[in-house]
DNA sequence: ATCTATAGACTGACCAGTCAGTCTATAGAT
DNA sequence: ATCTATAGACTGACTGGTCAGTCTATAGAT
């Protein structure tokens, strides 16, 4: 056996798996999940291979681990945001301001999170897609609470919510892409309008 | 060297490049851009590697061609449709139907187009977004020509068409992933109303 | 004879995950 | 206060496998 050795250990618990959690972060939001090798973030960590699979169990639980984090943020600061409001109109205009707001902020990760859908792995895949589930509900149920106290005309809110999800996400898809600073809040009046029509409401 | 007799080769022209584009949307469409290997396009379609690389230079290349393949006939198909329609309804209503009915006929294959965002490959990821804007636009000559002629009211088209385009691609992957057979064609109506109201018109 | 299409063995790089062993903090015994 | 023993955090070389792309040989067409 080859005796080589070691650099000495950090002694911080489990303050390195949120060293581990922030590197990989950085790394997949910029290089993708393909593209970011688990020897890369341990490099970039100042961790090690073994330490990363001592914290999770595979690759691709890392990534999951990642995402939740980053959804679970989103949902909480909108959630808080919307419970405040009583009318309609500002019940999708603050809590859209609010993620706006945080994506702007968080420009990578986002990407990373609307975009991770061909990732060919079933696991990461399901995740995702409950993850678009969830916010969808999260959209409907307060569809569902507008028509019930006759703010809005009855309408399929599972489509809506499924559809305004899908609008939100390709405007912000498409300025991410597009890179100009541009702040994504100048589109933010013309989307809150559209919304608003589509389900019945002059702005 | 090692010296193993070949096999009688084919003799069809370049017939073998649309046999090596068929099987290959066949396998990318069920696998994902990843999981599928030069190696399987080469077994399953009955060709070899050498003659895959003698008519591609690459597996993005491949891949993009194939891509370029669908969304053009898609294109075609659409812009067909939306030509023999003079009243904005049917102007939004006879594509959508087109569109739904095609896509319909290849569940697999759109869902390669509408997912492969994440591929971490710079020239396909261009790819796509430059599909996407393709799409956009067609959509946003449509809506102008409206306002133009007065059926609708002054917006801005850019935003419209993108939030347009999120929300048709949310509705059809959301319907891929839940496969439980019931036709796109049912979310037709609530879609199509709930486009028409976002720009103001009244079902 | 030359050109074109084809076959498939081969190369080289990359990478997820494993494992045998090392280090350090601390709990409990003396 | 000092001395173990144990747990648990950590290391990095190594393995086994994958796969895009290359190369040489060759069959048939002209």
């Amino acid at each position: 056996m080859k005796k080589i050795l070691q650099q000495p250990k950090r002694r911080n618990k489990s303050l390195t798996k949120e060293i581990i959690l922030n590197t990989a972060e950085n790394i997949f939001a910029k290089d993708g999940y393909h593209k970011t090798s688990m020897d890369k973030i341990a490099e970039k960590s100042g961790t090690s291979k073994g330490s990363i699979y001592f914290h999770f169990p595979s690759k691709e639980n890392l990534f999951c681990s990642l995402i939740d984090k980053l959804t679970n943020s989103l949902e909480q600061a909108t959630i808080k945001k919307i419970n405040q409001k009583t009318n309609i109109v500002n019940q999708i205009n603050t809590p859209l301001n609010t993620l706006f707001d945080l994506i702007s902020k968080h420009k990578n990760l986002t990407k990373l999170v609307l975009t991770s859908s061909n990732i060919s792995s079933p696991i990461i895949n399901e995740h995702i897609f409950n993850i678009h589930e969830r916010f969808a509900n999260f959209i409907k149920i307060n569809l569902d609470k507008a028509i019930k106290d006759h703010s809005i005309t009855p309408i399929n809110t599972k489509i809506t919510a499924y559809a305004w999800l899908g609008a939100i996400n390709e405007i912000i898809i498409n300025w991410i892409h597009n890179d100009k600073n541009i702040p994504l809040e100048t589109t933010l009046p013309e989307l809150r309008n559209l919304l608003l029509r589509s389900i019945g409401l002059v702005p």
